[in-house]
DNA sequence: TGAAATGTTGGGGCG
DNA sequence: ACGCCCCAACATTTC
């Protein structure tokens, strides 16, 4: 075979890389491919920095790709229209590609494979959906089986270090539009590119202090970076995620320690929460739309309340602080995650679908699989999702998880000046106290805007009507 | 990967 | 020594 096209979508990345492996051993010349769909693109789901980090993304995979002679070829439009031109133009035989799994994405692909041979092969998830099902046939709905049924599979292996190959040939007749403008200090946090993600996952894995040892009780300390921060390069294949298992995998079965094997279970575990709501995405498309379980849900869906949620401004610091960490930095902390959105769903009782698209408006990481699986999941509406009644009290969950309000002063700096037994409920500080610190409650930092208390019942009547 | 309400236990102060 | 109360600490139940 002469030329083969391989399709980039979710996958930015040369390393453990099956669809170009495929494309490698079969074709003499390769031509890498991304293609912007506007429809994605402004779709109302999108977020300016995750398309920042996808075009800088393409522009450290374009530098990798010319350092083995190859370049990445852009091009802009309905994906099956200039798939079709590409084709033309190249005499290309065959595409190669991984899957994706949106609703969107399906019948997008559905359309190229009734027109041209593609040949689809890896996965964004380590196990794809379709490969972990019950001895019946049909798909798991609750997690436990699912990750011991995962774990069951054979576990995925490191690739060897020699199979990227050093020389992919590309013709150089071939047009390409010129790799999109990336905004400056867009995302500071997150670099793009597959360097950078290995960086990462060496140093959580391998370092010397190995972060991931402690990842079992760190994850959950909001003042502490004690996760992997790697959703974003796991977002678009910069890291494959079969790769970081096997890290992980290697890590649990020859530890350093015999304690350390515990970290590495827990962050496999995360990564195993990722490929079940991949799989549960795959097999019940409806949840974009719909609660998974649990009947009709009488939101109140207050506009202002959801204003004063996306700004960071309900008066609960660690809810605060947390909206604020997203829509400055394009990331949130899992554990923020789950505060904020029981608190939408919960105290404020606004439909999940409302914060799942604020979630998907700014996040760096979003992924409508892993969103809406969180979502739903802390709605109490989803496959094996919290149950209703589970409340999260904003006040103890940061006492909790951010016990000196080191977390709510980096991204709410009104309260920098707040003490700390005052920093997780700053309206009980007296007016002396705030006038003195220069943090008057309803005019510096809002008071808030329900009473959790009286919020906790109220959810408990209505979703209990559900 | 909750939190609040309710129940139980046991130590210490006290008459 | 004993019974009684209080209450913190822990356990269990409920939402």
């Amino acid at each position: 075979m002469k030329t083969a096209i391989w399709w980039i979508r979710r996958d930015l990345r040369l390393h453990d890389n099956q669809a170009l492996t495929a494309a490698h051993e079969t074709a003499r010349h390769i031509l890498p491919v991304f293609i912007l769909d506007p429809r994605l693109l402004s779709s109302p789901y999108a977020a300016e920095k995750r398309v920042a980090f996808l075009y800088a993304g393409l522009g450290a995979l374009n530098a990798s790709l010319r350092e083995r002679g190859s370049r990445l070829i852009i091009r802009r439009g309905n994906p099956l229209n200039e798939l079709t031109h590409l084709l033309n133009e190249t005499g290309a035989q065959v595409i190669y590609a991984e899957p994706d799994y949106s609703a969107y994405a399906r019948r997008r692909d559905h359309q190229v494979e009734k027109q041209f041979p593609v040949e689809w092969t890896g996965s964004p998830a380590v196990h794809p959906p379709g490969s972990v099902l019950k001895s019946n046939g049909k798909p798991y709905t609750v997690f436990t089986p699912f990750s011991r049924a995962w774990k069951a599979l054979p576990a995925p292996r490191l690739p060897a270090k020699d199979q990227v190959p050093d020389s992919i040939s590309t013709p150089g007749t071939i047009t390409s539009l010129p790799l999109p403008d990336v905004p400056p200090e867009q995302n500071p946090d997150f670099p793009a590119g597959e360097a950078e993600a290995q960086r990462r996952l060496r140093a959580f894995i391998c370092s010397d202090d190995q972060p991931i040892n402690e990842y079992a009780i760190e994850r959950n300390r909001l003042d502490y970076s004690g996760t992997s921060m790697l959703s974003p390069y796991l977002r678009f294949g910069m890291l494959s995620a079969r790769f970081a298992a096997a890290a992980a995998s290697e890590k649990i079965h020859s530890p350093s320690s015999p304690e350390d094997s515990n970290g590495a279970e827990t962050w496999l575990n995360e990564l195993i929460w990722r490929d079940f709501y991949m799989h549960i995405l795959y097999h019940f498309p409806h949840v974009r739309r719909q609660n998974f379980k649990l009947g009709k849900i009488a939101w109140l869906n207050d506009p202002e309340q959801f204003a004063a949620w996306c700004a960071g401004r309900t008066g609960f610091p660690v809810v605060d602080a947390a909206m604020r960490q997203l829509v400055e930095s394009g990331w949130m902390h899992n554990r923020a995650r789950m505060i904020a959105a029981s608190f939408l769903t919960k105290d404020l009782l606004i439909d999940w679908r409302w914060g799942e698209r604020w979630f998907m408006q700014n996040l760096v990481d979003g992924d409508p699989a892993a969103n809406n699986g969180g979502w739903q999941w802390t709605a109490g509406t989803g496959s094996d999702a919290a149950p209703y009644f589970r409340i999260f009290n904003p006040v103890s969950q940061g006492k909790r998880h951010d016990p000196d309000g080191v977390y709510i002063r980096r991204w709410l700096p009104e309260l920098s000046r707040v003490p700390n037994e005052a920093i997780h409920e700053p309206w009980h500080m007296t007016t002396e106290l705030q006038n003195k610190i220069d943090c008057v409650i309803g005019k510096d930092y809002p008071a808030p805007i329900i009473d959790h208390t009286q919020a906790r019942q109220r959810a408990l009547q209505v979703y209990g009507n559900a």
